[in-house]
RNA sequence: GAGGAUAUAGCUCAGUCGGUUAGAGCGACAGUUUGUGGCACUGUAGGUCGUGGGUUCGAGACCCAUUAUUCUCCCCA
């Protein structure tokens, strides 16, 4: 048979992986810098844990996991009938019970529920695992990806959102992508939803409005009619997409829409508490963006919401995040609060890689290969390996004896530095004799002096 | 879920108007002094042209179906 992978996942060699990581190292230092603590989920949750936290649309793409035995025999019946749900697009436990994790906030969100009584709140914790998503394949989208996710549960304090959003601009800074991290508030979507009395039109408010950067004032304004907003209701939307200019002025410029509506008011102390709170204490504010297009699709946010897009690179958003006021509630453990974020690595690595801003060293190979010239001679180099292995020096010996052609063919495809040749000579004399092959110079030492050697 | 594109050697791709034995570059392997690599040269291996039908004297090429991949939309990281 030809094996094939599964669309939309991928495996990766040495090379990505020493650059994948460099990426998960420093978004892992700078969480622990913040003092968040890493904790890991299963791959899979029961399916009852999903279902209903993503909206309709995040329902459809969650990888569901067929349950063992139907085909035992004495269960065929029920199994038949189960079958018949699933026929009708309704999820029943007779045919399967566990899903893939979609996220990590929702499996973050269990756990807490179901640990709370154990945990010093405010509890914040990092997760960096994969995730998976029944979604069509394309640009920047893959089945199976990596989020790195940072959440503070337990505190209604807007000090943690000033402190997500100098994580992202601390991560972003060190990665040397350059971006802009979008801030809105899902209050202030909802006080426009309310000023023009389209309380419950909210969603399809945002929905419409988050796409005006892709498709354009007009069409939005064709799928709000679409959505059954009316005339006086589009205008006064469409004021409010028309604020613009910088952080300031757009924020005069919404007070004056909707102001006077208390979650509107709400919502923008919110913005302003974040936008100002780090200029005056040594923060980092310079990438923060409001949008008050900015809607998200995820429809367990309430407050402050961020979306993060790198200036240089067509790319989808590379992170996002936002406070969600009670998500543990469906868990049975209600009033508990929390913000956090989530790093979308398979895309920081596209658009790195786009912008070429991996430092050159990040693959790690090979130091020192040593050849293999005979029995007595690898027996010899093989002493040595081991004890240069014992100083932390990355070695390997080649395995079989081969041409010297072959030997410098191997070390210069697996990029290593160092080649240690022992030959007769070298032997009889008990020498060694270094080569660094990128420069091509080599030196003969004692063993004794090959380990004060700096590699 | 909707639409477009593609499928030929391990990889990237040529292959004209349908014509006889399907090519190149890269890679792999071997060799060009059995103790000094990268370069160069020589050679070798490797293909049921995604799969199944059809048209034709003749199909890698044309038609239909199918599968996979990929891109766009929806949605999202």
């Amino acid at each position: 048979m030809k094996p094939s992978l599964p669309q939309g996942t991928r495996d990766f060699n040495a090379n990505v992986i020493g650059k994948r990581n460099y990426i998960f190292n420093i978004i892992r230092s700078v969480f622990e810098l913040y003092g968040f603590q890493p904790i890991e989920t299963p791959a899979m949750e029961n399916l009852d844990t999903l279902m209903g936290k993503y909206g309709d649309e995040g329902d459809k793409l969650i990888f569901k996991i067929l349950n063992n035995g139907l085909d035992n025999i004495a269960k065929h019946e029920s199994a038949r009938q189960e079958f018949e749900k699933i026929l009708q697009g309704k999820n029943t436990k007779g045919i399967t019970e566990r899903a893939l994790r979609y996220d990590l906030t929702i499996p973050f969100a269990r756990y807490v529920a179901m640990n709370h009584g154990q945990l010093t709140m405010p509890f914040k914790r990092y997760q960096i695992q994969p995730v998976w998503r029944a979604d069509r394949p394309q640009r920047g989208r893959y089945r199976e990806f990596y989020q790195c996710d940072a959440d503070v549960v337990g505190s209604y304090s807007l000090m943690n959102e000033v402190e997500l959003a100098n994580i992202y601009a601390t991560v972003f800074s060190k990665l040397g992508i350059g971006v802009e991290i979008k801030i809105n508030s899902r209050k202030v979507l909802a006080a426009l939803a309310e000023i023009i009395g389209g309380a419950d039109k909210i969603i399809d408010i945002t929905i419409a409005i988050d796409k005006l950067d892709k498709i354009g004032l007009e069409k939005v304004k064709e799928e709000l009619a679409q959505r059954g907003l009316e005339e006086h209701q589009i205008n006064a939307i469409e004021k409010y997409l028309a604020i613009n200019g910088a952080n300031e002025e757009k924020i005069i410029a919404l007070k004056d829409l909707i102001g006077d509506n208390e979650t509107g008011k709400k919502g923008i102390e919110e913005i302003e508490f974040v936008i100002n709170y780090p200029k005056e204490n040594f923060g980092v504010t310079s990438e923060i963006v409001t949008d008050f297009t900015l809607a998200r699709g995820l429809n367990y946010y309430t407050g402050i919401i961020f979306e993060v897009k790198a200036k240089d690179a067509e790319m989808g958003s590379i992170g996002g995040g936002g406070r969600y006021d009670d998500l543990t509630g469906t868990f049975g453990v209600p009033n508990i609060a929390g913000v956090g974020i989530s790093f979308g690595v398979d895309r920081i690595y596209d658009v790195m890689d786009e912008l070429k801003l991996f430092p050159d060293n990040v693959a790690k190979s090979t130091q020192v290969l040593f050849f293999n010239l005979g029995e007595s001679e690898s027996k010899m180099a093989f002493g040595i390996m081991q004890q240069l292995r014992a100083k932390n020096i990355r070695c390997e010996i080649y395995p079989d004896q081969a041409k010297f052609d072959k030997q410098f063919k191997y070390a210069e495809k697996k990029d290593i530095t160092y080649a240690i040749i022992i030959g007769t000579e070298e032997m009889n004399t008990n020498m060694v004799k270094l080569k660094n092959l990128q420069t091509g110079t080599q030196h003969n030492f004692a063993v004794e002096e090959l380990f004060k050697f700096d590699f």
